[in-house]
DNA sequence: ATGACTCCCAGTGGGAGA
């Protein structure tokens, strides 16, 4: 079975070429993130004609995260209990007796600004939450958008983003803290390509010239990771007219 | 180079993203 995520920056625009991916890369999951629709707006009969049950929880113009699976997700949870949080940026839902959890980190936009300040309550509210969610799932899968360059290599200009927005110390550790809970980052557990990134900004040529940075990641818990066979970065979405700024991560699980 | 592009809501511009 395949999990996938992706940030797909409005699903009113990108819901073409979601369908198109999924017909060509059949998951047991999918999670999306910066679906950007109010719930009514939502489009679930497109995704249920395409075989997929759906769990989704959105806002305006915004944020917004969906649970696309086979078989449908039971024990279906909205953003962080007990954070308080106008921000629709998680969804988590159990999938063939897989806990999945779906997120969209917060950007931070600047080290110094109140989204920074932000972003670190809301990871230190999400690692609270998902490891009271390992002890009550060991097999367990965090995927999404982390707005987190773990390490330099995962930055093609490491230098120039050095203790920039995704790059700081701080983030990293809340990264590092993460995989503390016993989580493992699946694509680093395989030999990967060098400069191998999951998001190119839409400026400057960028993918063109490959410049970007891996900030969508899948972590495994310790009981799922002897499952993972294969983690990878699908480039070609963001060959597409209009793609999206981000590309499908998928991992790969012995049944 | 405080940019560049894309999306959204707005409303003929501006915020946010990363």
């Amino acid at each position: 079975m395949k999990l996938a995520t992706w940030n797909v920056n409005s699903l009113a625009v990108r819901l073409p070429q979601l369908l198109d991916w999924l017909a060509a890369n059949p998951v047991g999951a999918i999670v999306l993130q910066e679906t950007k629709l109010t719930d009514d707006k939502f489009p679930h009969a497109e995704i249920e004609a395409a075989g997929y049950a759906v769990s989704w929880f959105g806002q305006k113009t915004y944020n917004g995260v969906a649970l696309l699976s086979r078989g449908g997700a039971e024990a279906v949870v909205r953003n962080i209990p007990g954070f308080a949080d106008e921000q629709a940026r998680v969804i988590t839902g159990s999938v063939g007796g897989i806990r999945v959890i779906g997120a969209y980190f917060p950007n931070g936009q600047a080290p110094d600004s109140d989204k920074f300040t932000y972003k670190m309550a809301w990871l230190d509210a999400l690692r609270a939450f998902v490891q009271a969610e390992l002890a009550a799932h060991s097999h367990l899968v965090l995927m999404g958008d982390y707005n987190i360059a773990p390490e330099d290599r995962d930055v093609y200009d490491p230098v120039a983003w050095a203790g920039q927005i995704h790059c700081t110390p701080q983030e990293r550790a809340q990264f590092q803290a993460l995989l503390g809970l016993g989580l493992t980052d699946a694509f680093r557990m395989f030999e990967q390509p060098p400069k191998s990134w999951s998001w190119w900004d839409y400026r400057n040529l960028a993918f063109r010239k490959n410049q970007g940075l891996r900030i969508d990641h899948i972590l495994v818990s310790e009981a799922l990771k002897p499952r993972v066979r294969a983690c990878s970065i699908d480039k070609l979405p963001r060959k597409n007219e209009r793609p999206s700024d981000h590309a499908p991560v998928v991992v790969e699980l012995a049944d």
